[in-house]
RNA sequence: GCGCUGGUAGCUCAGUUGGAUAGAGCGUUGGCCUCCGAAGCCAAAGGUCGUGGGUUCGAGUCCCGCCCAGCGCGCCA
């Protein structure tokens, strides 16, 4: 929906306060003020990693034509204001006007050991938190889950586990299909002694869903009786409503022991379909028309939003109630974006939907706007996302040309991964194994969903997700693994304090160990996952090239291997704790 | 027809919001285990960033046109 508007790097306020990028920037922007007045207290100091330093500003070049002065004078009246500190040890004007900054290892020893000394590996509360609103998964009662909802459910559950860890309050909200007209031959179907469903498993109601269909679609005389049971079902009356519950719950069971084997954090208390809105409906229509919001054209009751034109060229409604007095999806998902913004108090609702929902949802959010509801700072984001696809290019399928259901695939995952380490790493128990197969099948399949913009669509491909080169969950658990193990043999343990940066390899790490709270900030702001696994395998692999060249057990002295002890489990930690906000599980063996 | 989203190495993908020489993995080629987990590491080769213009000190990134692909566009959700 609307375009997310991320905060300028090192301009991430809290939430990053051990990442040097954020100590720089104050100081850089100090120091522009110093050197040019007031006036210029706003502008970004632009501080990157860089390739010839720890960090570059590249405020100067910017910041040149609007003072009409040469770049390198700007930047060296920028470094002559620049407190440095005991923070910075060199500065240096380079190329056209480019600040070159290394800072010093006290320094880095200092911000590593305050992300040792926090729990959340050095991620802090945002100072004004707010109420997150992330509708996610949504499933369909009496069908079974399939590919076609992973991609909702692993995302939605990534970025709510980023807004809390960054102490925002998240709103869980599983939008179920457990509403509406397909219901009527579902629980006529019922009442004809089409299944047992008490407490059955859904698989049988999925076949279930299937026959209900086939007669609906065959025989008139079934299909009148479904859509009087739709209007039953509408009307309350309750031996309906028994058999309606009948479906939902054996339905929940299905959905929770997929979201337990996924390992993801939703729990009926976040179930919120479209049932839960239709007693609104009404209401928010006499709303509409009150507000001079609705009007009737070809005899449905619709809401017009500026900027929407159809295929005739005329505009395009969002229709609020049928001809036939009906309601369709328009009007729950307005009811929804009312309730969320009036009785959740949301600030921010996101939308973890896919992308060819995005002109619908867009109209939604603007017509939220138009009656009022949706007023800013509150906002609506649509978190769109890309199809999975098959190896031929298409839309994931099974060869017969069904969904993918998504426990067949779960458990593929899991079978294939505990082949894997069986063959890798033979002396582990059975439990072992098997817990460490569920970590790291399950772990590639949400990785390989989002470690790539999630816009885009992506090749479902088992051997490339459960590589263990590249980026993947399994390469990362096993930077992971592979520092547990140097950990377990160390027989001792040094606080992060103890760490002493020296080499390149080291300075390496331990710069990007301290970029981890700026990289989350940055996820919440810009609801882009990919970037944090972008960040985790940057971390691992700059491990592995530390690991290469520098002994940590067998250091040259016991200050060296204790700081590199030190330096290993700080990165471990990060490690961990990045892996657990995307909802991956991290074994301390595999 | 209109709109949205994509197009970067043979393949699969990044590219920090306009900065220095466009980066990874796979695959190919060549190295590294008497040494903390080789499930790893190092190196080489491989690019008109779909295309043509424009903006400026500087464009894969911003603007316009065009080509290709996918999706959407009135009572399904």
């Amino acid at each position: 929906m609307t375009q997310s508007t991320p905060r300028a790097r090192g301009d991430l306020g809290s939430g990053a306060m051990s990442d040097p990028v954020v100590l720089l920037a104050d100081r850089f922007r100090h120091a522009l003020v110093a050197a040019f007045g007031p006036e210029h207290a706003g502008v970004d100091p632009a501080i990157r990693p860089s390739t010839h330093a720890d960090y570059q500003a590249n405020v100067a070049l910017g910041l040149a034509k609007a003072l009409k002065r040469p770049p390198r004078d700007v930047a060296s009246a920028i470094v002559s204001a620049l407190d440095r500190g005991d923070a910075v040890a060199e500065v240096e004007i380079a190329g056209p006007g480019f600040i070159n900054v290394t800072l010093t290892s006290s320094l880095l020893s200092r911000e590593l050991a305050r992300v040792a000394a926090t729990e959340g590996a050095g991620l802090e509360h945002a100072a004004e938190p707010e109420r997150v609103v992330i509708d996610y998964s949504s499933p369909n009662v009496a069908k079974e889950m399939h590919v076609g909802h992973l991609r909702s459910t692993v995302i939605g559950d990534a970025l709510a586990r980023v807004f809390e860890a960054l102490g925002h309050t998240v709103l869980r909200q599983n939008h179920l299909g457990d509403w509406g007209t397909p219901f009527g031959m579902l629980l006529e179907h019922l009442t004809d002694g089409g299944a047992d469903a008490n407490g059955q498993s859904i698989a049988d109601l999925n076949a279930f869903y299937q026959a209900a269909r086939a007669k609906f679609d065959a025989d008139p005389v079934f299909a009148e009786r479904a859509r009087q049971r739709v209007v039953k079902l509408q009307a309350g009356d309750e031996s309906t409503l028994a058999l309606w519950r009948t479906l939902v719950e054996a339905s929940r069971h299905h959905f929770n022991a997929l979201y337990r084997l996924l390992g993801v954090t939703l729990t009926d208390a976040d179930i919120a379909g479209e049932s839960l809105f239709n007693p609104m409906l009404p209401e928010v229509i006499a709303e509409l028309e009150a507000k001079g919001q609705c009007v009737l054209d070809d005899g449905a009751k619709c809401v017009f939003v500026p900027g929407y034109v159809g295929r005739d060229d005329k505009p395009l409604p969002l229709i609020a109630q049928k001809q036939d007095g009906g309601y369709g999806y328009a009007t729950t998902d307005l009811a929804a974006i009312r309730y969320r913004l009036a009785t959740l108090r949301a600030n921010r609702i996101l939308y973890v939907v896919g992308a060819p929902q995005t002109q619908h949802l867009a109209m939604i959010r603007d017509a939220a706007s138009q009656a009022g509801w949706l007023v800013p700072p509150a906002r609506a984001e649509h978190v769109a996302f890309g199809s999975v696809l098959g190896a031929d290019g298409k839309v994931l399928r099974t060869r017969a040309g069904a969904n993918v259901k998504l426990v067949e695939l779960l458990e593929e995952g899991v079978e294939r991964a505990a082949a894997i380490v069986r063959e890798k790493n033979p002396e582990l128990t059975d439990e072992e194994r098997s817990r460490i197969a569920r970590a790291v099948g399950i772990g590639a399949i949400k990785y390989a969903d989002l470690s790539s913009d999630r816009v885009k669509d992506y090749v479902f491909d088992w051997s490339r997700m459960l590589a263990f080169d590249g980026n993947t969950a399994p390469y990362l658990q096993y930077a992971y693994a592979r520092i547990c193990s140097i950990l377990r043999r160390a027989d001792e343990s040094a606080p992060a304090s103890a760490i002493a940066v020296s080499t390149p390899e080291e300075r390496a790490l331990a710069l990007a160990v301290l970029a981890f709270p700026t990289v989350v900030v940055d996820v919440a702001a810009s609801l882009a996952p990919h970037r944090l696994c972008g960040y985790l395998y940057a971390l691992a692999t700059t491990f592995s090239a530390f690991y290469e060249r520098c002994p940590v057990l067998k250091a040259a002295t016991p200050e060296e291997r204790r700081s590199r002890l030190a330096l290993s489990a700080v990165t471990a930690q990060v490690l961990a704790r990045g892996l657990d906000l995307l909802g991956i599980e991290a074994p301390e063996k595999m």
